[in-house]
DNA sequence: TTTACTGCAAACCATTTGCAAGCAT
DNA sequence: ATGCTTGCAAATGGTTTGCAGTAAA
């Protein structure tokens, strides 16, 4: 996990400082979104070497961002949550509790390529957010 | 377009002051999402009987939201979308120069029915939000 | 050693709230 | 006349910035 998030951070021109190594732990184990809030909470509960500035975690959420290991996720909530830019998905929320599921769907991919291809405005694609918002089975 | 908005407010069990009646108006002309910023500026130049405070203007939108007349839509900004929440479709936007484009599209509806029922954490997905963004022709 | 990184304080900015005056019904 | 609406000022809260000290390479 050290080796992962150093090596991660060096490749793309980052110091691998604690602050950066520990952030990134966070999305490596958690595989749910993060805001800054919350990635600044679970650093001081779990983290031995201490405490980390939520300015530095808007800092590192911004940078990583940026180089792509991080991109946003609307859950509208009234913060900016993160997770890893891997294989891409989807979300389910329930508006309630916050609870996400995650989902993929080839389909999905194939009907945007349709809507695409119909667009006279629009040839240049780069991405989407797809996220469906509702009641989880517990909360309905 | 007066006795629209007028009918409309009422109905809803708002009082038709001309504040709402300008607010409203931008959506039905414009047809393109518009913040709180882009509806003050817009009823500043436009309207006759002068300016609408911000503060009415977002007291308005989350009214008007609750309501169901409205909805918000996610276009990356750092401030709050809205449009008339009246036939669901979904965005294309250029993320150069902001430029939107709406489209429907009846076979994702059918891929999301399917994605909700082999969920087991939901079953109750009242709304979804779909956006694309990409540069549109001009500025690719 | 060198330059990037961090923490602190303060600025920023979209949005919300309290309250007294104003207006639609 | 009554109570919803508005405007103003101030508060709020998430995020950003300036700057000086600190640490990764």
């Amino acid at each position: 996990m050290e080796e992962i998030t150093k090596t991660l951070l060096r490749e793309n021109g980052y110091k691998a400082t604690p602050a950066r190594l520990a952030i990134l732990k966070i999305f490596f184990q958690s595989q749910k979104p993060q805001d800054a809030s919350s990635i600044c909470k679970k650093i001081t509960k779990t983290s031995k070497q201490g405490k980390v500035n939520e300015v530095t975690i808007y800092r590192t959420l911004s940078a990583l961002e940026k180089s792509g290991i991080l991109r946003k996720v609307n859950l509208r909530k009234n913060s900016e949550y993160f997770e890893l830019n891997k294989d891409h998905h989807h979300h389910i929320v329930c508006t309630k509790c916050s609870m996400v599921e995650s989902f993929k769907d080839k389909n999905i991919e194939e009907v945007l390529k349709k809507v695409i291809s119909k667009s006279s405005k629009f040839k240049n694609i780069k991405e989407h957010s797809l996220e469906l918002f509702g009641l989880c089975v517990k909360c309905s």
